[in-house]
DNA sequence: ACACCTTTGTTAATCGCTTAACTAATCGAT
DNA sequence: ATCGATTAGTTAAGCGATTAACAAAGGTGT
């Protein structure tokens, strides 16, 4: 078995007083010439395993060995290759954010909140949009396995048939955010959804609304049924009877909304106030009792939820359930990176809300009329 | 000089028919075991080489052997290690985009864009947030020097002082999208502000409109200083003068509509149309209007620029102009993707707009009066 | 004078993958 | 029978870091 001249290897050169010019093959097409850890170790006079272990605080240099690596580090502008850090230590140092929909303003400040807090602890953030669709989800998951990212925020807004709650199994490094999928061991953060549809519910029902509609979010959804049930919670404390025909149930979008405020407001027996339980909903709503000329709040009150920046944009401004969003995002991260340390799943974590009083509530006018 | 005995090393162990019970070091805190290209080779009967080359179709395998590979990929359940591939490969397949603030529904719905975009070219997305300050934007930079991503997609809403550009001028895989940085030779995305501003100011003059107040973006800003080009060329050339004081520059928010809108309303002598340079300051304008009860578009006309998702939930729903935002980003990642194959900069790119009419906008009344 | 600790480093293996360069075997054509 | 091409792979270097394990020099206590 004859030995080819093997590829020439620089090992061993520094130090030796030899001076080759750097000519490396360069596999990234737009590498400028990189300094690398040797390069700097060369110029220091040194190891690269001092200067690793320098620059990583594990080895204490006296002052005039670091003043030197200081010295070579900046002439050369050394930065060091993450990549090969990742390789080594096993970590991105990057997590990722999925959520349905970044354009979702909720989503947004969601993520805005999430990149803070993990970029407080060193970590950059992926961002993807799902879509709403199991494949992207299930794709996000497969980038997991594949060490693009230490770990995952995923909110998810579609009802789950446990397929995605099935490969979710497999990981350990995931926190759900905002919105729930049975079964996984994980960690999980939400808003305390039916605290908020209580306080909104108590509202109403405070400024002496009895006739309330509420428009839920889905029922496959966990906030959409926990809003349901805090409404349900607060009108039965109040002795107030839920009527059936008053409740619907269907997505968070503005035209659900449209489209229930049409049927509940046409004829003349319409209830005194809507709760919607998303600002995008009651937006909707809120077009539609604007085309049918009815007056908000004097002739018909609406309440939201989220708390979305545009809530105060709107005439009136919107009545709503604020979600602390920012929490919501820290707790998320936090959750997150402590899975990294232990591996037992942490606590779920039920984050208050509370309600933002504007202008689109009023008493009702038949208890105006009576006094 | 002694040897001490090396640490245990498997090399070209496969195929040799010993078998060990595999204990690696984990140095990931979390790892589950997991499976190596070299396991599945182990597997399959081949030399790593054969299997990677493989997967990455750049060897041709007889059926048998093909069938092989995936079954032991299969049956280990193999992900590549994309830490690994990246470190090889000398690129991240991932890029960045720095924009000024998330929550911003103009940059969401960029993000969302060019994360799709980028997407379909195999590529992740880091986001983050500058909150316009400088330091974070050299943050990003620093990060594309430690080869923490391919290429950054860089938009920024501060005036620099060279500072920036300075940092700029190191890197070649960068593209400013939406707004500009003068000087360094880097590939540019915009949208054609003077060409929207035109389309907005005929507007209004084809309603017969003449005294039209325009609230501009910031001198400081690229886009500010080309809306108000197209907005004075445009009443140029239907011969209707510019007065001074009907001209106000300042920031894109819903303050700065207040403030200015607060003075302009103030006296009998207000404007018949203001053109806002912003969704955002058109939004305060028009809370303004509301307030002093000055209807609109009966008594006051206002249009908008951006077509932000909320353009279309006011009320009145706001005539605005509409930027291309997804060819924005599209284009965005293409101009960026471009210079990893070709160092020389992209072309500057001027994305056309189209005016969006909402109900913001009547003839002034005088006009009507007049008739 | 000896053992022992501290300081100041070094050596080489390793992370998991890609790839240039090589090779052995087979086949068809000359 | 020999040559060249094709098929089906292999070998080992290398990406740029981290790190366990070693080690020489100098100081210190007894």
């Amino acid at each position: 078995m004859s030995l080819r001249p093997p590829r020439q290897r620089q090992r061993s050169i520094w130090r030796s007083g030899v001076h080759h010019d750097r000519q490396r093959v360069q596999q990234n097409r737009w590498a400028t010439a990189m300094t690398t850890l040797s390069d700097v170790a060369r110029e220091a006079g040194l190891s690269t395993a001092a200067v690793s272990r320098y620059l990583n605080s594990k080895l204490d240099l006296p002052n005039e060995t670091k003043a030197r690596v200081d010295a070579a580090i900046a002439k050369l502008d050394y930065r060091p290759n993450q990549m090969a850090r990742r390789l080594t230590m096993g970590r991105t140092e990057a997590i990722a954010l999925l959520v349905p929909e970044i354009t979702n303003p909720f989503f947004a400040a969601l993520a805005a909140a999430i990149e803070t807090e993990a970029r407080s602890h060193g970590y950059s953030v992926y961002l993807s949009s799902s879509g709403g669709s199991l494949d992207r989800e299930i794709e996000s998951l497969q980038r997991l396995s594949e060490r693009h990212m230490d770990g995952l925020i995923l909110c998810t807004n579609r009802p789950d048939d446990g397929s995605l709650a099935a490969q979710l199994e497999r990981h350990r490094n995931v926190v759900l955010a905002d919105e729930d999928v049975a079964g996984p061991q994980l960690g999980r953060v939400f808003v305390d959804n039916r605290l908020g549809a209580k306080l909104a519910t108590r509202h109403l029902i405070g400024f002496g609304h009895r006739d309330i509609a509420i428009i839920a979010g889905p029922k496959t959804l966990f906030s959409g049924r926990e809003r349901l049930a805090g409404f349900r919670e607060a009108m039965a404390k109040a002795n107030v009877p839920v009527d059936k025909r008053r409740v619907f149930q269907g997505s968070y979008s503005m035209d659900y909304g449209r489209q229930v405020a049409r049927s509940l407001l046409a004829g003349p027996a319409r209830p005194t106030a809507i709760f919607a339980c998303s600002d995008f909903v009651a937006t909707g709503v809120l077009e539609v009792a604007r085309a049918l000329s009815i007056s908000v709040p004097d002739e018909l009150s609406i309440i939201g939820f989220d708390d979305m920046p545009f809530a105060s944009m709107l005439s009136p401004g919107l009545t709503t359930v604020h979600q602390p969003v920012d929490d919501l995002g820290k707790h998320a991260v936090r959750a997150l990176l402590s899975t990294f340390d232990d591996p037992s799943p942490p606590e779920t974590r039920g984050l208050p809300v509370k309600l933002v009083v504007r202008d689109s509530v009023a008493a009702p006018r038949t208890s105006k009329e009576r006094r």
